[in-house]
DNA sequence: GATGAATGAGACTTCATTCAT
DNA sequence: GATGAATGAAGTCTCATTCAT
């Protein structure tokens, strides 16, 4: 059965959610082969490790997030409110409708004391996302504030996405992204 | 056989830190029994399984959050800022020395889907700390709204002790704190 | 089935010809646990990998030989010749009725590229060996040339093992032997 | 498809060295493939299994050693000690400079139980070896007492490479040759 | 002829759990 | 009450081999 079956791409798209609902030590190579179609031993082919592959689905979902979010922060010819609404519309998709939460979130918290090298790509996909939503707060905030916002905003979104891993409730998300747009619609009038 | 005095309790609070630092499945029953001083075997004198143990943790931690922590939310004759005072006194004891967050939300995000025993007790810790919390916020707020600012304030604490897993910088929850208080000190004048 | 089934001298008694026969990497850890009337995953209590098992066979296998062979090269009141006898009788025992040869040599061949460790102790069963021949040849020689027929010795021991595990055949173990004796044998007249 | 040109020659005085540091199990078909620049599937081109490659290797090595050694103990018009020279050169080449021993001891003592088609082909290595020696020494000694030496002299290279390997220590082979020199050279002024 | 994806058996190892002592 | 030997399932990973392209 030579005929290539999947490509790295489709291992890492098919690892994801099994990472995301079991954990990093919870999901065995045999859960991830099965999600690919594949024999387990056949994963090796593709990643050295079961830490190779976690990182490569990091990167990946990072990558997604700077083209599908991160980067509206950054055109110009957009107001603050419609770059908010680009990113909400990405993290509804994301989390209202799975109970699974946040990859990144859930991951960091159960390998940052033992696997040091997932710690640097999660912490790399942090800082694009406080980045990216301090250049938004920077539309109205001097940068110190923007940036102190920027953190809040990140730590309120995994804190709701939390909760709702907890309860199964949308409900302390949407609050949250509701929170967040407030300072722009405000600003509204005056950006008119 | 020198017939070692352990205690239930000496176990919950040697596996506590154990279970807080590596996570529910990369704690092993050695590991946790050494923190304990005894055999692995000895641990089920105690605890039927890893999974009892890990609930009586979180029980335990409950239960030390309700007497050193909610309890305050509900003690008369004390201002709401005291009340948050007492909250965060503790929140820092807890979070700003130690590089391992949460315990509850560590475990949480873990576990949630493997493990809905361990949920259980989990929604019951959480449900009395927004509870806590929004008897204080009903100091100054609609209950609605007092609700919503406490399952926020949650969020967000729970957010930046994750920033700090990630970063192991204190800032995020400082920065938490601040904001919590600040509705609390502008009332101040109004209080007294 | 909590009963002590065997010691860990069992263990490593029950692995040695396992190792002597199979050699060290085709020797599986189902293998040796068979012969030892273990499961698998029991070997690890005494055992923290097989690299460990073959280290410890090792080290029984060269403190039996020390007790068994070497010393009587350092015991007064023996003739040179009745050290060799002494000698020749465990290698016999050992090398004349088994066709698996000398697992020192087995092992070292084969591992001394990919195990440095297993090496260590290899090269003090050698050195042991080589020295107590010495001090046999050193009645009848210099130091230096009785170094020198020591090592000789060994190699040819080792050489007709070899080729005793290719054809099956005692006899050049057997010459080797005559071989040792024969200037000890010359020397008897004037020994008495 | 560049066609890329290997002969089966080749691969095999590629996967000779190979063989010859890491034996038999612990040389992966992989290990050998990049050895030959080829990847490990297409070398099932030329070697229906690895253990087929192994028995060319040996073939190989022993076809060599036929060419450029065992030949000139049966060249008429050489004196013995002209022979003992050959021999030794090309011992003194192949062990003396590298660190592995020799392929056929190494594979010998490894795969002998597991293997009975390796040992066919080493056999017949060893015989011609042994044949070869016994050729040289029976013109000084009679036929029983030349195949006795030539067996030993075998051995005794083994034993000595052998303790190369483990010492790293080229003195052994270098003492055994001379050894094996002496009776011929002693011989020299009658054979002028 | 060469590739390399895929297999599937089997390697070493870990671990929660049991239970005779 | 405490032990720790033993289990057995499951974990990660390796590897000789096959075969469609």
């Amino acid at each position: 059965m030579p005929v290539q079956k999947v490509t790295e791409k489709e291992i890492i798209k098919a690892a994801l959610p099994v990472f995301k609902s079991k954990g990093y030590n919870n999901a065995s190579m045999t859960d991830l082969a099965e999600a690919c179609g594949l024999m387990k031993g056949s994963m090796y082919h593709y990643f050295a490790s079961k830490e190779d592959l976690m990182i490569a689905v990091i990167r990946y979902l990072h990558q997604k997030y700077r083209e599908r979010v991160f980067q509206w922060a950054y055109l110009p010819g957009l107001t603050a409110l419609e770059k908010i609404h680009h990113f909400q519309k990405f993290s509804e998709e994301l989390f209202l409708h799975s109970p699974d939460g946040c990859l990144m979130g859930n991951i960091a918290l159960e390998v940052s004391n033992s696997h040091p090298k997932l710690v640097v790509d999660i912490r790399a996909f942090f800082d694009d996302w406080i980045a990216a939503m301090a250049e938004i707060y920077s539309e109205i905030y001097e940068i110190e504030e923007a940036l102190l916002r920027a953190r809040q905003s990140v730590a309120e979104i995994e804190g709701a996405v939390m909760l709702k891993r907890i309860y199964g409730d949308n409900k302390p998300i949407m609050e949250v992204h509701a929170r967040i747009k407030k300072p722009f619609i405000k600003l509204k009038p005056e950006a008119l």
